[in-house]
DNA sequence: ACCCAGGTGGCCC
DNA sequence: GGGCCACATGGG
């Protein structure tokens, strides 16, 4: 929660969720796997502008047509493969109504469905959990796991690591949502490979603390 | 000319 | 549970 209350007071809200509907944070999830948000963006941007954020229009369309529009977010092969795969399973098995979908279906039962899908591994599924279903789950990324080697928390797998944010943080699904955000930005701006913690807002909050 | 970006799936031990 | 690799574009 010191860390929590740190970064907000630094970098202020983060508000990821606003003006984004279940599919396109799916979308975007997928699309920024292993690439920087500015060129997800771009790709989001040709499929919008070709009418394709919606699930029946995408899978109306071979994975090499997609690929060709979301070639800015690179790994495209891949990304058309799952877009298409999981539209057409949403347009067969659920109508399409993936709104429908992540309200009324139970969290783990959802999760489940979300890991069956193609492209769609842990931190995909939590962070369409998170932030399109509105489940109090936590997403591990590559910053939040930088984070937590700094501060010398450790092993225990994905799940250990939810654990640890579970147990010291309220249940409220709008702080998780902030939290992991802020934990992106932080790691944009300060916790890259290399120049490791210089500079690091955190200051001596970071390398002692053993709380969140 | 590198290094890096809001991972996943396949295969190995 | 963990390690390694391919996937691929655009910015610094």
């Amino acid at each position: 929660m010191e860390v929590y209350q740190r970064l907000l007071a630094i970098f202020g809200p983060q508000r990821w969720w606003l003006k984004e509907k279940p599919f396109e944070v799916l979308v975007g999830a997928i699309l920024t796997h292993r690439t920087s948000w500015r060129n997800a963006a771009r790709s989001i941007e040709n499929l919008r502008r070709a009418g394709l954020m919606e699930p029946p229009a995408l899978a109306s369309l071979s994975a090499d047509d997609v690929a060709i529009l979301i070639r800015p977010a690179g790994l495209f092969v891949q990304k058309a493969m799952s877009l298409t795969g999981i539209s057409r399973s949403l347009v067969e098995q659920y109508d399409g109504n993936i709104e429908k979908l992540v309200t009324s279906t139970p969290t783990d039962e959802l999760r489940a469905l979300l890991l069956s899908w193609p492209g769609v591994g842990p931190e995909t599924a939590d962070v369409v959990l998170l932030y399109a279903a509105n489940r109090p789950v936590f997403p591990i990324d590559l910053y939040t796991e930088r984070l937590l080697k700094r501060l010398g928390l450790e092993g225990g797998g994905y799940g250990g690591r939810q654990r640890i944010f579970l147990s010291q943080l309220p249940n409220d699904v709008q702080i998780y949502r902030e939290f992991h955000a802020l934990i992106d930005e932080l790691g944009k701006r300060f916790c890259r490979t290399k120049p490791l913690c210089n500079r690091c807002p955190l200051g001596d909050v970071c390398p002692s603390a053993t709380q969140f």
